[in-house]
DNA sequence: GGTTGGGCGGGACAAATGTCACTGGGCGCG
DNA sequence: CGCGCCCAGTGACATTTGTCCCGCCCAACC
């Protein structure tokens, strides 16, 4: 029997995939959250073979939560399971220590077939979605630049972020222009965008 | 035997689903589509009971494909089923003849039950999310404001978004002033933010 | 028939944004 | 050690953006 953790924070969607992985005579469905942070301690607790991550969570992202499980739970394989083919979250989730990265896309079939891959050893990864992972490349972007256009996304303006990240507002237009000179667009906006893309952030 | 459609992109959210609804003994699934555009002609070939839309979909939104099924197919009751809780959105269903709303982070028994209860004549909605709607009120941009501001959304100059809109780019700086102040918020960016939140774009 | 309100545009102006050049400090690496 | 790179900051500058005026046309409505 293949115990499964089920990370997921769409309650339709974690109710779904549990019931249809319970129809599996193979699987079973041992512990289920839908906050980030409920995933390690829940881990520990039901000690699965296989934990199923989603990346965008409440609490911490799916990508830390795999992180953390892979020291703490190093038995544990760990099954990304997102909404976005982002070539940087599938970098990100390989370097977190992940067996498989699924998207939600796919037919279901795939899934149950993806665990018991994963279990058995076998990295389980779309090949068109790793081709489009190394040809996008590693980010560009520096930490600074990063945190300093992910506070910029939401509409902030140069003196909020400045105030946020204890910088001044030259140095935040600085790094600002530098990401999107490196993401090759025009202002701020079309930067957030283009980064959020490709998983940058 | 209650024929129910179901429109939704996410293959393995669609699979699920449709999964799920089959293991029901008085519904079967007699449709399933994850394109807008294709949710009038698959209803007009299987005659379902109820159509269970999503609403972000490739092509036409479910909230427009509801409106068309509404004139062509009566007696088709319509549910719609979104990510996003949006006050706007509600509002817009109820306005398409929608007669249920659900979101998709509750709990899955709850979707079997929805659908049987609008089969009865009855409204499905979330009271609280009825409530939001109520409080938020309707949208209180115009047309072009909403077509302007969608358009500058997406990191658009204004130079951009005016030759896009045939528009002067004094006028777009107009409507997208007047949006800023409607939606009380500081830029371009918050306000699409905002609208966005509030199922107004 | 007059008034209102929306669509469309112009001009002017202050503020925010993006760019560039230049200065240092620290850190790793050949 | 020198070199390059990232981090942090400064000052100046052109451009863009947001705001507040104003005007005209047209349709709806009292």
């Amino acid at each position: 029997m293949i115990k499964v953790l089920l990370a997921e924070d769409q309650g339709m969607m974690r109710g779904a995939l549990a019931l249809l992985l319970g129809l599996e005579d193979d699987i079973e469905v041992v512990a289920q959250v839908s906050d980030g942070d409920d995933v390690v301690p829940a881990a520990l607790r039901a000690r699965p073979d296989v934990a199923l991550l989603d990346i965008e969570m409440p609490g911490r992202s799916g990508l830390d939560a795999a992180a953390e499980l892979r020291d703490r739970l190093p038995h544990c394989r760990v099954l990304i399971l997102t909404t976005f083919g982002r070539p940087g979250y599938l970098r990100r989730a390989m370097e977190a220590g992940a067996y498989g990265f699924l998207v939600k896309d796919g037919p279901v079939e795939e899934l149950a077939a993806a665990i018991r891959r994963v279990l058995a050893g076998e990295r389980v990864i779309d090949p068109a979605l790793a081709a489009a992972a190394l040809s996008t490349g590693p980010s560009p972007l520096t930490d600074r630049e990063r945190d300093v256009l992910a506070a910029a996304a939401d509409g902030s303006t140069v003196a909020d972020v400045a105030a946020r990240l204890h910088l001044s507002e030259s140095t935040v237009r600085n790094y600002l222009s530098s990401a999107i000179g490196k993401t090759g667009t025009r202002n701020r906006i079309e930067a957030a965008r283009q980064a959020r893309h490709n998983g940058w952030l």
